[in-house]
DNA sequence: CTTAAATATGACAAAATGTTCATATTTTTA
DNA sequence: TAAAAATATGAACATTTTGTCATATTTAAG
């Protein structure tokens, strides 16, 4: 019998499935999108980007950061979010290039 | 103030978010994997692709094909799995180029 | 027609996740 | 230095997700 193929190993999937679980989220994704057209925003501009309040964003921010899907400066009065890896956003052409999501 | 941009709308990231969620999971990833290379496999296959146990294999495979990932369809005593849009499977791609994962 | 093989189902417990709310922290400004 | 602005934190709670186990269903084979 064959041998079925493994791209990745059982500990790449791990990450990977780390880093989708994270980002498996509307609000989530709205804050990368966000981030691929601006480059670094405040928790403020994606308040009003995302329409979520305070709290809850700043919560999902920090999961993100914390997963190490994005990263943070404080500038003044302000914390700036940025990607910490553009690559990440490919995965939105990913699923536009997807049935299922018609 | 500039208008942030909105590539997908609140529903289709909603649905993005759902079919995001139902893969993220090493198991589920491995099973994408395993039908990435092998079109069309049996629980019974993907049982020893996957080394895990029936009835936990069996409802993976169901939550995946209700959300519309796979498709099954009876052959004989087998049920055989396929990947209901091949497109997903861009995802390892994608993946592959994040440094995240490293 | 009984059994075996392959797969699905359903109930349940445990763990993880999402949300809200109240409060804390940090920095700037009056 | 007191107040305001921006953001983080933590507890409490509901919801969802995972995994396990026992059992059901379907089909083929003796």
């Amino acid at each position: 019998m064959e041998k079925l193929s493994t791209r990745f190993d059982a500990e790449t999937l791990l990450k990977v499935a780390e880093i989708l679980k994270t980002i498996a989220h509307p609000v989530r994704l709205s804050i990368l999108e966000l981030l691929e057209n601006k480059e670094k925003l405040t928790v403020s501009e994606l308040m009003k980007g995302t329409g979520i309040e305070q709290s809850l964003l700043s919560h999902h921010l920090i999961k993100m950061k914390d997963k190490g899907v994005l990263k943070s400066e404080r500038e003044g009065k302000n914390i700036f979010y940025t990607l910490a890896d553009k690559h990440i956003v490919n995965i939105f052409d990913c699923m536009e290039g997807c049935s299922i999501i018609k």
